[in-house]
DNA sequence: CGCCCTTTTGAGGCATTTCAAACATTGTGG
DNA sequence: CCACAATGTTTGAAATGCCTCAAAAGGGCG
């Protein structure tokens, strides 16, 4: 049970009537489900499997011209933005249902990399245009609409951690993240494989790789998980959450006037 | 020339035929403008001017039911998000062109709040629903399209800042912003008054409010800009580029993996 | 004019980074 | 299948950048 893949609820792989909807339980994952399938249906979008990705393949690259989006069906991967003087900043991890690739459908072009964090399914929905497909494809529409929505929230979650909360608060608020996410999908809410590296954790959370490492150890040390290589177990959501709440040392004034 | 108000072109305030025409010179802002006027022609919308909003004022408050989108048309604003534990980040700063308050439109209530920095001159744009508001009008839904792309690049720029820079580099990087902001309005690179406290700068930065005033010494000492109160006058772009640039000290390992 | 809020300046502390090195794991070619 | 290389992880010790605390100076506004 230590294997790479998230295991998620088994299920066939048959494109046309998509096995997932069991896995795709979270809010948003579901209506994209739904939006899968209606497409798969139209024949307005040629929805298709791609090949399985493996680890540390590209689904998108940034900058590359936006011909379709994808939806992550089984495994995980990451989407990192690099800016022009070659730093990197990862911007989310992805699960399945996850709706990939949106970012680009009004600049036409992707602004974000994907990855693959390990072997993962893809269902590809090609589209041409924004217009072509919002106008063929509504139920489409609403999805990136929610996917977008979602996205905001998401990243505003981010930079507040990145910038109001100390590192273990971070490191705290990060696992409970994983867990929720995890959980949303019909997986175990405390023991789970964590699919990226701890230097991805690191840049996710902009902090140096010794630092998450020390993390670890800090938190299994309070007994709030047992952790073992990439294999998490949380024993108290309890201590996690007040430690991720704290707002005691390094909590900067967060007044915006 | 030392008033809160930026000095933007001059124009009056006719709802009809939207006279920041000329003031709306960004890519985005542009276009948004486009649609603006497209929506007070139709019917579909009923566009309003709204009172003149003062400094303090919030335009829309994170959590309430969305019933409107705002264009910006004078003055300046930012927007923050608060979470449930009574953190907030500042988000953004916006300018006249900007569009406000859609990144509510797929959940239907506003994701973020939105507050004037100084008296405001708003469009507002009312509808009921998201798919009411495109359906009826497709140009205002490119202008949402547009404008959220827009937010997702600022949102990775935000968060590579947050997480890859030194407190020097934000700043710099800030300063840069805005400068290339109110170029794109037609208003000087080079000099400018800040519309926003040293507190909301340290809020938006992740820093202290002690450490932004420093910086504005230690930039000034360095020659790159002159400062007097919110006053700004950048003597060299190129010196607070290589700033903002600069890689070497605090510079993180920014690879993905 | 006096109160309040914003901004500035100084000194000290600490959280996190940086540097360095050992260890574990995965992948690869002989 | 093993040896080797490359990569990922852990641990320790020292350095430092930014924060915290404290207090004073400067402007705005009733």
């Amino acid at each position: 049970m230590r294997g790479n893949v998230i295991d998620f609820p088994k299920a066939s792989v048959t494109c046309g009537i998509c096995p997932w909807a069991s896995a795709c339980l979270g809010a948003r994952a579901q209506a994209i489900h739904q939006a899968t399938l209606q497409a798969a249906h139209d024949d307005s979008h040629a929805q298709q499997c791609t090949a399985p990705m493996k680890r540390n393949q590209y689904v998108v690259r940034q900058g590359d011209a936006l011909d379709a989006i994808y939806v992550l069906r089984s495994g995980s991967a990451k989407s990192y933005y690099g800016s022009s003087d070659g730093l990197e900043q990862i911007i989310a991890f992805h699960y399945p249902g996850d709706l990939l690739g949106f970012d680009g459908i009004a600049s036409g072009s992707y602004q974000s990399s994907i990855v693959a964090l390990e072997t993962a399914a893809l269902c590809r929905i090609p589209f041409s245009s924004a217009e072509n497909a919002v106008t063929s494809d509504p139920g489409l529409w609403a999805d990136v609409m929610r996917a977008a929505s979602g996205q905001f929230a998401d990243q505003h979650g981010h930079a507040l951690m990145l910038g109001q909360k100390t590192a273990s608060g971070r490191f705290a608020s990060f696992l409970l993240d994983v867990s929720s996410n995890l959980a949303a999908r019909g997986c175990s809410r405390t023991e789970f494989n964590l699919s990226m590296a701890r230097q991805d954790i690191a840049n996710y959370l902009s902090l140096a790789v010794e630092t998450i490492s020390r993390l670890f150890g800090d938190l299994q040390a309070q007994g709030a998980i047992k952790v073992e290589r990439r294999f998490v177990k949380i024993l108290s959501l309890e201590k996690l959450q007040a430690i991720a709440d704290d707002q005691g040392a390094h909590g900067k004034r967060a007044t915006t006037g």
